[in-house]
DNA sequence: TTGGCGAGTGTAAGCGCTTACATATTCCCA
DNA sequence: TGGGAATATGTAAGCGCTTACACTCGCCAA
């Protein structure tokens, strides 16, 4: 089938036969155009531009043993948390003349390491990984191929691994006692699954460590686990308003979650932030356009991503792995989240 | 620099000398299992394990003419258009043991191209583009090296090109002559820029055709063009306002742009839908989280993502390209569609 | 005049893999 | 019991490219 590939793919022959010089003098015209003559790279560039010869990828990442390629594998590409700052890094790369080849990993650890290894096997040059967790075969893999990866996303005080980041823990504490400081006491939280998932579950550790500082029972914290989805988060937040106690704040694990829960909020007709709070995580564009707008952990999202880029960048470069980067977060305050009511209507 | 790479990273040699077999049987171990005994396979296999083997891709690619990698590119990652039916799209492939490569144009026809290129060169078998709007030279390329393109995300009446998608300009006429139906005859338009999106260009088209249809003046549209971005339909919502007479429904050209004008409306204290309306296209899970709830073209994204893969999996087994496939759209009637104010304001 | 040098170019050896073909082994039936 | 088919494995060519090394040539200092 198709079989007329057969001789109208150029090859390096071709336009060395076609110019008259040998295919090395083509290569060099490629990668290194001031070893030719002006006149033989003329008429080699000519010939190459009458074939419309490219050269073959995997043939010249096969000997040149560097593709000049960055993998990046995210948890998903369906809802916009990674998006900004993918595009960052994908730019700051572009810019040095690398280009981004990006996989998804639907959030599972063994998809994930599946599709590392295919980056691997393609020969990219280095790897932007999201969070620390994972399987250490990763690591060693990537140690012994020389090939240097860099997570993002995250940034755990202590760890050595290279990091561009922000304290998922520390950031959701704040928020925390920002809640606590209204006068909450009964707070409910949604969060993604914790168990495979280290933002997540850091997140949700810095507010049991802030309720723990401000002398909170433990069982004044509701938590439900659930998907990164709109939906999801809408049912959880049913769900949480179903216990007893009723929750007077509800803390969501992201912004996505967040959005869900508002959404619920004005289905169930309950008002926020008068009836109850919801905050969120990330800042990403939603947040803004919901009504209330939300209230949220702000992550510098581009910013990261370009950091991120340079890290790796330089670790190309120097062979050596970047130090570790921790990212400021804020919190932007908006309309989501008040003081409790006034009558804690403590049974639903 | 790193250069522990030597002689550390095993090759099928490697594992051929460790199982006491030649390389060729490694490699029918990997391609085709059945073709060797139970027991070789599985001293191969637990020398792949041992030694922790992953065949260069690379290299493979080179001889076997076949990547099994699937690219698209999109004109952008930074929202969520593209994610859902790309999903589908990926999905699919990854059923069939393809590979999906995603590459992102920002909208611009050179970078589309740049894309392209390098995606060829990697050795993708099939393509996926978006639209129909790019320079012939593609086409001509993909036909030398036998490779299938498909259009997602347009279908235009009487185009041979292979494709996957809705009538834009229809979909857009349908969604028109309803807000027509209601009324309204000053109509306000947010679309992309129509330069170099065929997709924007042929809804705006479907605008025109259904009010000169209904016999409306062609002054009496009014169209912004601006990027696809929530801040940019916020300002372009702004600037229609400002007109006179000020149109009593906004058309955007998505609904990334059609939650801006909503977030816009709202700050300038207007009611929608009871002082001005607003619609949008693409039914992405914004619409129905943002308040009012947003009346739009729904587009099967998933089935099309799906379809879009299924095809190019014929075309790649029979060499043929598919025939194109035409996608129905329909209109969700949501919060923020409505009849005109009675008192018309016709001036600012 | 001669030797040496540098610049420009060519020759050819692989990079790691698949696969056509050659070879070895087994098994079945005449 | 022998011949040939079927099965299992090995040998080696070559995919398209880069690059070490060899070569040629013109030039200048000795």
């Amino acid at each position: 089938m198709t079989d007329q590939k057969d001789k109208s793919v150029p090859t390096i022959a071709d336009v060395a036969r076609a110019a008259g010089v040998s295919t090395a003098t083509v290569s060099r015209c490629l990668n290194a155009p001031d070893r030719v003559q002006k006149a033989t790279r003329q008429q080699v560039m000519a010939a190459i531009a009458r074939l419309g010869y490219t050269p073959n990828f995997g043939a010249r990442a096969l000997v040149a043993r560097r593709t000049n390629t960055i993998g990046a594998v995210i948890p998903t590409m369906e809802n916009a948390i990674f998006a900004r700052g993918l595009q960052a890094f994908q730019e700051t790369l572009n810019e040095r003349g690398l280009t981004l080849l990006v996989a998804s990993s639907q959030y599972r650890q063994d998809l994930e390491e599946d599709q590392v290894r295919n980056l691997i096997a393609r020969g990219v040059d280095g790897l932007l990984l999201i969070g620390y967790q994972r399987s250490e075969s990763i690591a060693l893999e990537c140690a012994r191929r020389g090939i240097h990866a860099i997570i993002a996303w995250a940034f755990e005080p202590g760890r050595p691994q290279p990091a561009v980041g922000f304290d998922n823990s520390a950031a959701m504490a704040a928020l925390t006692r920002e809640v606590l400081a209204l006068g909450h006491r009964q707070v409910g939280v949604i969060s993604a699954g914790t168990g495979s998932n280290d933002r997540a579950r850091k997140r949700v550790e810095g507010i049991r460590a802030a309720l723990r500082a401000a002398g909170c029972a433990a069982d004044s914290l509701h938590v439900v686990e659930t998907t990164y989805a709109i939906d999801a988060g809408s049912a959880a937040f049913r769900e949480l308003m179903a216990r007893t106690p009723r929750p007077t704040a509800v803390m969501c694990g992201n912004d996505v979650l967040a959005v869900g829960a508002i959404r619920a909020a004005r289905q169930m007709r309950l008002r926020v932030p008068q009836d109850v709070s919801i905050t969120g995580f990330d800042d990403i564009e939603i947040a803004t356009v919901i009504d209330p707008e939300l209230t949220t952990v702000h992550v510098p999202h581009r910013e990261m991503g370009r950091r991120a880029a340079l890290a790796l960048l330089e670790a190309l470069e120097t062979g050596t792995p970047p130090a570790p980067v921790e990212l400021a977060t804020d919190i932007r305050f908006r309309a989501s989240l008040g003081p409790p009511p006034p009558d804690p209507r403590t049974t639903a």
